[in-house]
DNA sequence: AAGCGTTATGTATATACGTATATATCGCAA
DNA sequence: TTGCGATATATACGTATATACATAACGCTT
């Protein structure tokens, strides 16, 4: 069975910025309020997790993502409104791509 | 300066098959009537290109690639109807797509 | 039979990447 | 001041991928 698949994402000076990953560990973060569950929770390295919000944040006019150390629960981790609207349009943007998609049957026809 | 990419393919299976290098390559070969030539040309090793060309070959109904070894000029390869239908295809569905992102100016705007 | 240019194929090396592990740091609460 | 849970950061290791290199095989032409 073949399918056809799309993947989109944001570059900044041509280095890799925001895509499916970024967009899926801030929705992580969103909703545990904490970096290393939100990495565990998609499998990511806590590690690889951290890095990646150091990237968005460097890149963006405004951070997307607040880390706190230390206090009554140790830290956590919570998305900015910023990281909010930069979420929606992305998501946004795949919809419209994935219509287009779903619209054409040629190719996989051509392919069986 | 921020920009988004969108990249498209094709997965048999799970496993990916025909995407940007392949429809390259398949190009190349049309102009270059040889694989080595191609593969150099567009910076890939022959091994790869060959290899890749099995893999196209393999999961498509029909030869998308015809190799030839020996004879007068040592060999050659050539692109099949089969094969100039996908990359006609393919190419149709990539310039579909980068409409729709060239139109979203939402996302840029948030990042800027 | 020899030469040519291309396809065909294996092997070893280098490189990049993700992962695991270990440890330090922080700040509130008890 | 001690403990807790989370962030912060470096290092080493294993794996997958790409590259380089070497060599065989092929079939037409001369």
């Amino acid at each position: 069975m073949k399918k056809i698949k799309v993947k989109c994402w944001v570059e900044d000076e041509g280095e890799k910025f925001y895509g499916p990953g970024p967009n899926e560990l801030l929705k992580r973060i969103q909703e545990e309020g904490s970096l290393s569950r939100a990495a565990t929770k998609m499998g990511m390295s806590y590690k690889k997790a951290w890095e990646l919000v150091q990237r968005l944040n460097q890149h963006a006019e405004e951070p997307l993502v607040i880390l706190k150390k230390g206090g009554q629960h140790g830290g956590g981790a919570e998305v900015t409104p910023q990281g909010f609207e930069i979420m929606r349009e992305f998501e946004n943007l795949q919809r419209k791509i994935d219509e287009v998609v779903d619209q054409q049957t040629d190719l996989i026809k051509v392919l069986k």
